[in-house]
DNA sequence: GCGCCGATTTGCT
DNA sequence: GCAAATCGGCGCG
């Protein structure tokens, strides 16, 4: 299964882009593994937001605003941030730039690679479909919060599968976020099955 | 197939 | 008190 792959692991220098929006692009298609004792799990990006810190409305950490929550996004690239969404819902975020700039990508959807136990009915939402299952699947949750993506039991690596095409819209969920609601910072690999479904899918 | 609603906790006003 | 970077279930037709 997975020894068949070529997986090299992302170093510091890809989480330190200072281009968030560039890397939210980068991550799509590169491979999230996650492993315990139980098992290890290996699951492609297939669709991302950019969270552009200071000057972004719909970030956490929009004028600098650190809470004992948002100050994951102040550590350096390479963080895991994971907060706890609508008081049941892990989302994961990757941390990028340098060390008190609050930039992240939040991982919003995923397809499990090499796992045999996935039903695949039709009728269903796709595992991995939307930042809560993203983290359900892999199973992350406060623990991870903090966590490095150099460690070696939660890293993502690049496997040289080159999405074929890449598009854009405004980011979900975010409508409070005044102007910066309509940026297009969420990327996702063109008519993937697994992204979240949205009427900007098309 | 779509739209509404509840769950449940954190962080602001 | 209320809205939130969400999801799944239910009712409708």
């Amino acid at each position: 299964m997975a020894k068949y792959n070529n997986f090299k692991k992302l170093t510091a220098d890809f989480y330190l882009n200072p281009d968030v929006i560039e890397v939210a692009q980068l991550l799509l298609g590169k491979v999230i593994i996650k492993k315990d004792s139980q098992t290890t799990r290996y699951a492609r990006v297939v669709e991302t937001e950019a969270y552009a810190g200071a000057e972004d409305r719909a970030s956490h950490a929009f004028q600098n605003k650190r809470t004992a929550r948002t100050e994951t996004m102040f550590e350096k690239g390479g963080t895991a941030y994971v907060y706890l969404c609508y008081g049941m819902h892990y989302l994961l975020n990757v941390v990028t730039n340098k060390r008190d700039i609050p930039h992240a990508v939040l991982i919003r959807a995923i397809e499990p690679l090499f796992d045999t136990s996935i039903s695949s009915t039709k009728s269903k939402r796709k595992t991995g479909s939307g930042p809560a299952l993203v983290t359900k699947y892999l199973g992350i949750d406060m623990n991870h919060n903090r966590k490095s993506f150099l460690s070696s039991d939660l890293f993502i690596a690049d496997d040289l599968f080159i999405p074929q095409n890449i598009s854009s819209s405004p980011r979900i969920g975010v409508d409070y976020a005044g102007e910066a609601a309509q940026w297009p910072y969420r990327f996702f690999i063109t008519g993937h099955p697994h992204i979240t479904p949205s009427p900007y899918n098309q």
